[in-house]
DNA sequence: ACCTGAACACCGTTCAAGT
DNA sequence: ACCTGAACACCGTTCAAGT
């Protein structure tokens, strides 16, 4: 963990910055890394100095907005509804996140498990906020013995994943979303 | 529809043959053009004269088993468990169809809706076993109103995704499954 | 230390030249 | 009609050369 030099972490920062804005836009696949290098104004090599692969580029570019995931899964749950209507609200937020960016759902959806992987760490903070809403409903009887994380990341990452691919209407969404809550409370 | 020189054919129908067992083997991304045509003994030309992009190729090399999934519904439906059970047999048998070709199921489910997709024929065939099995158990007033077949579609091949994906166990996705099939039937 | 950009290996796809 | 395979455009990634 030595210091960077100063103007390694300007451009470390600016080509973090400019391929978030670049995979927002256009999706990971139709960014290339000439691109990011060429409107963040470096060379290739600077970008690989800084990001080993482009996936560990796509993952500090989409840093961010993963840090707020487990504050909106205690706001959802905060709510005096139903836990059917704050379980929904959880997921909810959980696919508006992992829409946010055009093929991150099945990107990290995909990575679940897979300990090697760059998006690693955020699987982990995906499990854990899916691991406090199931602890909260499950204090109240709500849900059914064996649900686990992993099992709620998987399954509402893949409606994620095909909702952000087919670029599907919030209702489409919010009716898979009730199919999977539904089966997942105690009847 | 003139019909082909029986060179032309026996080349297509080899082609196609051999892609079928290198997708399967190692799954599409891990299959180059080039690699097809070598080991089908032809230029990469005549392998882009029978079909015009690699997923026109894979929706041939997979063609055969898609014919039997309809009658795979029906096999499904016939038993005379609870509506449950043999909704559950046909989400699992419409799984082990998705993931018999590493790959496919991403593809092919993310294809629906997409009447210029490759698979749009394939994808047909699914939504209409789908609706087969929805028409049956909503017969005996076993669904809920609001299900439709594309809807179970996405589900359902979001789940064959991330378990195709991921290499997960059978009772891995068989819980995945038992999930949405309590939540798409009458509580 | 850090940066640059030509070069590499490998894609899917095309097309002029052959039979 | 059908086939061949060199060539093209475009990837992600590497590395020798610069400051």
């Amino acid at each position: 963990m030595k210091p960077l030099r100063a103007d390694a972490v300007r451009n470390r920062e600016r080509i973090a910055d400019i391929a978030r804005q670049l995979f927002r836009e256009k999706g990971y696949d139709a960014v290339s890394m000439d691109e990011v290098a060429k409107s963040a104004g470096v060379g290739v090599g600077t970008l690989y100095r800084h990001f080993p692969t482009k996936e560990a580029l796509y993952d500090a570019a989409i840093q961010a907005w993963v840090e707020t995931v487990t504050a909106a899964a205690d706001t959802a749950l905060a709510g005096d509804g139903a836990p059917r209507d704050r379980l929904l609200a959880w997921f909810e937020s959980y696919v508006e996140f992992l829409t946010r960016h055009k093929g991150a759902a099945w990107r990290i959806t995909s990575a679940l498990g897979d300990e090697g992987s760059p998006f690693a760490a955020k699987c982990r903070t995906y499990l854990n906020a899916n691991q406090r809403v199931i602890d909260a409903l499950a204090a109240e009887g709500a849900l059914r013995g064996d649900v686990d994380a992993m099992q709620l990341c998987r399954l509402v990452g893949g409606v994620a994943a095909v909702v952000d691919n087919s670029e599907l209407e919030p209702a489409a969404a919010n009716a898979m979303l009730a199919v999977v809550a539904d089966g997942v409370l105690a009847s």
